[in-house]
DNA sequence: TTAGTCACG
DNA sequence: ACGTACGTGACTAAC
């Protein structure tokens, strides 16, 4: 049989992927949808054709023979884009990682290329395909060489296929003859001038009929249509270098053998390097294709499964000293986990009697040849593994994630002598976090597994535990196949030991590991003590208050219904927009991309008028309540009548904690009825609240970085900073601002903090945008070190890629280099806001570790329980209530240098109504 | 799974 | 001319 040969046009393919997706970026920014596009094209033709040997052909940037001629004629050519020229040395990277054949030739374009290469081929009598989205390679056409253009579709890829005889079919004209046409008609995106007043139409009918331009050019006088028949004659020497420049050369001086194009199996193409490229693109659904048992990962041969006792015991014995990491495997994974709680008399409960095994098992790793899985059940117990691990004389201590470990253990042992606190303190150095040295290095992605970090920090292919699991909990993998059950989890721990030095001397290189070190590091212990506290809730307030909201959405929906005159789903954004924009026809309707929008934004525009949007407005407040907070919330409550939130550390992209399961970052307190549920969190008996938030943490974090004068003296003047900005910047006396300047001065204090536009103040204050921007400049002309450092800020962002806080801490901003306008703007806000966000949220992290830290130091009953970006509640024992708050101001205001002072607002009650 | 909406700082 | 404020998470409908 013959054999098979795949050419690809390079950019033409990559182009048509590009246009034909959305615009896809992996978390670092990079743009990667026309990359993706082509794999997928290529992939599509490589398993259909089994090809034996595959080339792509690329243009190099240099200007080409062909354009050289026509110097001077100026091409219609776009400038590629700058998100598809990003992706073209990416593309040539993963064809090289398959070892995939490119060639690139000096003084050719892509087109010759592949013409000569496709003549070549089929003189060896293969059967060649030549994959492109440029209909001008059908003249390479014949009867064993045929085009193939994708086409992407709603329904998916398509492909068009010609041989010379479908080209004939299709175009009425043979490929030869297709050259022809083409110098007739011209290409203005090709720089070919063809001959005026010659059109598609006509231009084949004539080739049709005589062959090719010189039988047109003899029949001169008798073509049709006359204008043709003139300008033939009078273009003659245009037409001729058309077919010049048309004709595709097929016998081009490249240097190639079909020897280094040669693919045996599509498997070889699946290579480490290819699958590292893939990781890091984020190429989900392609990793599958990867057979990943190849031999270049060794690790899994490296692991040990051990359910023996005294095995254990030696294992153990052999770890003492070393760094080690390691990973709590809890018991039925599968089921919701059961977060730890602590008791009353403040120690835990690990192993209440007659319960089964806490711990499925455990890993941990020492060594390249020292990766185990101790499992539970036959022999050994949680207790043991639980004691070894903390009688271990580790010199340091690795998880991926450590505060979900810290779940099931606890390191601090009492508090009492200075002693012991020296030792809590040493204990707490003794920890490394991949998972949050990695979240430092680059927040923007969202979250650090194992294979992300083995890729990007090792050079190392694993394949992900959905890989391996599926949707199987770790249970029934374990019953299934043990040996692929322990692969997760042995690829994490081994991964988190071996990443570990490299991590710290990354933080180090980037000025980041005191940050690490002195904030992030003790801050997982602050925040898993607060997880394991819990806030206490009134289950039963908390049912009434929902019962109570049942009622008034019951009357409010039938005074909808009413009022619209049918019943509908409200809370249906799209059943409401008709209702509304169609039946109703109320004014103003603006469209989102599905539908009408219905946002609360639109609707209070038409309130006053219109009382079912009134009415729609309260429903969706109440709604909302009841959904989110009196029904969410409920089921949340622990079996110690407890919340235990979790506080997610590597989330944000400024360096903020989020909150989850629930979110108690959220609790209303705008709205009266909204607040109302903050009744419902209450503290222990013989404890009241005491919350303290910071006054303007963000402004004044600006005010100090930037060093304006003027904004930093006006903190030393008043409390009330948007009175006194107002004062300043329309020029009157601080006591004859007016309600409504205050107001527009608090609107520009926050858009300075958010990246100001005038765009976006106008909105806020309902303003025109020259209003806006007027406010803007007064601003500005008012505190102008604030414009400066803004500016500034920007220009260092696009310098160096990412922003920087106070304390060191980065964000990558890949916004700024886009060529779209919209986002390049938002990364100039990115730029502006996140150092100021940034710094505010180490500033609070800082004040959580002091203030968890003296609790504890000063043997406090009373401790922490919630952050919420500007603000801490402590749980506080009544008769500590003053050396509380004393702790609060103290540490809270202490935590940074700035130059103004950091103020805060201290309240307390019965509940957390009360106390804020 | 995604889009729309809305709760907070 | 472009079409927006910065940072989150939960719930619902509808694919």
């Amino acid at each position: 049989m013959s054999k098979k040969l795949v050419l690809i046009d390079g950019h033409s393919i990559l182009n048509r992927a590009f246009f034909g997706l959305p615009d896809l970026t992996n978390a670092e920014g990079v743009h990667t949808n026309a990359v993706y596009g082509f794999l997928n094209i290529m992939f599509r033709i490589l398993e259909e054709e089994k090809p034996d040997y595959l080339t792509v052909a690329f243009d190099l940037s240099a200007p080409t023979f062909r354009h050289k001629m026509f110097d001077g004629y100026k091409g219609t050519r776009k400038p590629m884009a700058p998100e598809l020229k990003e992706q073209v040395p990416l593309m040539k990277e993963m064809l090289r990682a398959m070892g995939i054949c490119i060639v690139e030739k000096e003084g050719f374009e892509a087109d010759d290329v592949l013409g000569t290469l496709s003549c070549r081929g089929e003189q060896e009598g293969m059967e060649v395909s030549v994959i492109s989205g440029d209909r001008d390679l059908l003249q390479l056409a014949t009867e064993h060489v045929q085009i193939r253009i994708p086409k992407t579709k709603k329904t998916g890829t398509e492909i068009e296929n010609y041989y010379a005889k479908d080209v004939k079919e299709r175009y009425l004209v043979t490929p030869k003859e297709f050259i022809d046409v083409k110098a007739l008609m011209g290409d203005t995106s090709d720089n070919i001038p063809g001959v005026p007043g010659i059109g598609e139409k006509t231009a084949t009918a004539l080739i049709a009929q005589y062959g090719s331009i010189e039988a047109v050019y003899e029949h001169a006088d008798e073509v049709k249509p006359p204008r043709a028949s003139k300008n033939i004659v009078e273009f003659w020497d245009q037409a001729v270098m058309s077919k010049t420049l048309a004709t595709i050369i097929t016998d081009a001086d490249v240097e190639y053998s079909f020897d280094q194009a040669e693919l045996s199996d599509i498997q070889e193409l699946y290579t480490e390097d290819a699958y590292v490229l893939c990781k890091r693109l984020e190429f989900k659904n392609l990793l599958g294709r990867f057979q990943l048992d190849s031999p270049t990962i060794n690790v899994e041969e490296q692991f040990q499964i051990v359910k023996d006792q005294k095995l254990a015991e030696k294992i153990w014995k052999k770890a003492g000293g070393k760094s080690l990491a390691f990973h709590l495997i809890p018991a039925e994974s599968g089921k919701k986990k059961e977060k730890l709680q602590t008791e009353p008399g403040g120690q835990m409960s690990l192993f209440e009697t007659g319960k089964k095994e806490v711990l499925s098992g455990m890993t941990l790793a020492f060594g390249e040849e020292d990766i185990y899985l101790f499992l539970t059940g036959q022999g050994i117990t949680s207790e043991f593994l639980i004691d070894a691990w903390q009688n271990a004389k580790a010199s340091r201590r690795i998880s991926s994630d450590l505060k979900a470990e810290l779940q099931y253990c606890q390191p601090a042992g009492s508090i009492g002598t200075e002693e012991e606190w020296n030792h809590y303190l040493d204990m707490r150095k003794g920890y490394m976090d991949t998972g949050i040295a990695a979240y430092l290095l680059n927040p923007l992605k969202g979250e650090y597994p194992y294979e992300d970090i083995a890729s990007e920090y090792l050079g190392m292919m694993l394949p992900s535990k959905a890989e391996l699991f599926g949707k199987k909990s770790f249970e029934q993998m374990l019953e299934e196949d043990e040996n692929t059950a322990a692969k997760p989890l042995c690829y994490d721990v081994y991964t988190a030991w071996k990443a570990s030095e490299i991590l710290e001397k990354e933080l180090k290189d980037q000025g980041m590991w005191e940050l690490y070190q002195n904030i992030e590091m003790p801050l997982v212990f602050v925040l898993s003590d607060m997880e394991k506290q819990g806030i206490s809730i009134d289950a039963q307030a908390l049912k009434e208050y929902g019962s109570k909201l049942a009622e008034s959405i019951s009357v409010l929906e039938h005074q909808i219904y009413e009022k619209a005159g049918e019943q509908f789903n409200i809370n249906s954004p799209k059943q409401l927009g008709v209702i509304l924009f169609e039946k109703l026809q109320l004014p103003n309707a603006k469209k989102t991309k599905t539908g009408y929008s219905t946002s609360a934004e639109v609707l209070e525009k038409l309130a006053p008028e219109y009382p079912i949007v009134s009415d729609i407005l309260s429903y969706r407040q109440l709604t909302k309540l009841k959904s989110t907070y009196a029904d969410g919330l409920a089921n949340c409550i622990a079996d110690d009548g407890k919340i235990h939130t979790t506080f997610n550390q590597t989330i944000t992209a400024t360096g903020r904690l989020s909150s989850t399961e629930p979110n108690l970052q959220n609790i209303p307190i705008r709205i009266e009825l909204g607040k109302e549920i903050r009744r419902v969190f209450h503290p222990e008996k013989d404890f009241l609240f005491v919350d303290s938030d910071y006054s303007q943490i963000e402004l004044r974090v600006l005010a100090s970085m930037s060093g304006d004068r003027q904004l930093i003296d006006a903190y030393r003047q008043h409390s009330d900073i948007h009175r006194i900005t107002a004062s300043q910047v329309f020029h009157i006396p601080f006591d004859e601002v007016t309600p409504l300047q205050r107001r527009n001065a608090k609107a520009v204090n926050f858009g300075i903090v958010y990246g100001i536009s005038s765009f976006g103040l106008s909105q806020d204050l309902s303003i025109s945008r020259k209003e806006a921007a007027e406010y803007i400049e007064r601003y500005f002309a008012t505190y102008p070190k604030i414009k400066e450092f803004l500016d500034q800020t920007v220009k260092d962002a696009k310098e160096k890629g990412y922003t920087t806080t106070l304390f060191g801490r980065r964000r990558p901003v890949p916004e700024l280099s886009s060529s779209n306008f919209m986002q390049r703007s938002f990364g100039e806000r990115v730029a502006m806001n996140s150092p100021i966000q940034g710094t505010a949220a180490d500033i609070i992290k800082i004040a959580m570790i002091r203030v968890h830290d003296r609790l504890m130091k000063e043997n406090c009953r009373s401790r922490l329980l919630l952050q919420v970006h500007d603000e801490l509640l402590v749980e506080t024992y009544k008769e500590e209530k003053e050396q509380v708050e004393k702790i609060l101001a103290e540490e809270m205001q202490g935590a940074a240098d700035l130059a103004v002072c950091l103020e805060i607002d201290t309240e307390s009650g019965e509940n957390w109504y009360e106390a804020h």
